[in-house]
DNA sequence: TGGTCATTTCAAGGATCGTTGAATAGTTGA
DNA sequence: TCAACTATTCAACGATCCTTGAAATGACCA
């Protein structure tokens, strides 16, 4: 990831509505959810959630895909993985120190580790 | 680390000048720079340079120490890393693909597995 | 005490971002 | 084809952010 990738995404996580949006549609998976059901679920008018959800796309944070009239959206892990490796390696050059408050504040979330990938 | 407090963290890191501080100062530890030094390291002007490192201060990423006429700035390693945390953690609830896809790109940085406390 | 150095604060400007309501495009079913 | 539905685009406005040069603050030294 690039520097003006990771910027993208940075700016993109950097808003409230946007976290709440990567909140509520990480759960789903891949499955995503439709525009209208997002809208729904955070009481929130559409033209805004379509600017925010476009925004997040653009940045490689979520994807879309058209079924019949909705369009479901989805987180990306990669794009939201790379952008935390691009401020944790290329920024921090793996500092010891940033690495051990990235871990210390997850003990008992051991995924990192590599449960990860089961 | 809550949410007002990571929402502050990553608009920090969503610019190009405050990425390029975060890189410059996190090698030097706790011993970090002082504000001359840095401005004349990246080039910039004392102003914009104090703008953008209170920001940083301000956001939890950054802490300063005065010595004598200088203000040394260095990088809190909790701060980055606690903002990580949150959005591994808070926001996408230690998704496993996210988890993988952190891990992933970080092949042979082993140190989040647990070498980072040494 | 007066001068110099390091840094921050201030005010002004230009640029970018986020919200809103209205209008538009595309899809489905009768 | 027509009406209903889903989602996006557009224009406008206000708010916030970033940069800049000038001025101010605070610390050191002669």
């Amino acid at each position: 990831m690039d520097r003006s990738k990771a910027l993208a995404a940075l700016s993109a996580l950097a808003h409230e509505t946007r976290l709440d949006l990567i909140r509520l549609l990480t759960p789903r998976g891949a499955a995503g959810m439709a525009a209208g059901q997002i809208a729904e679920a955070l009481g929130m008018p559409a033209p805004r959630l379509s600017f925010h959800l476009s925004a997040l796309e653009q940045a490689g944070l979520l994807k879309s895909r058209k079924v019949a009239r909705n369009v479901f959206y989805s987180v990306d892990p990669r794009g939201i993985g790379q952008t935390i490796s691009y401020v944790l390696n290329d920024c921090c050059s793996d500092h010891p120190e940033v690495l051990a408050a990235c871990v210390h504040r997850r003990q008992g979330a051991d995924a990192v580790s590599g449960t990860a990938n089961t």
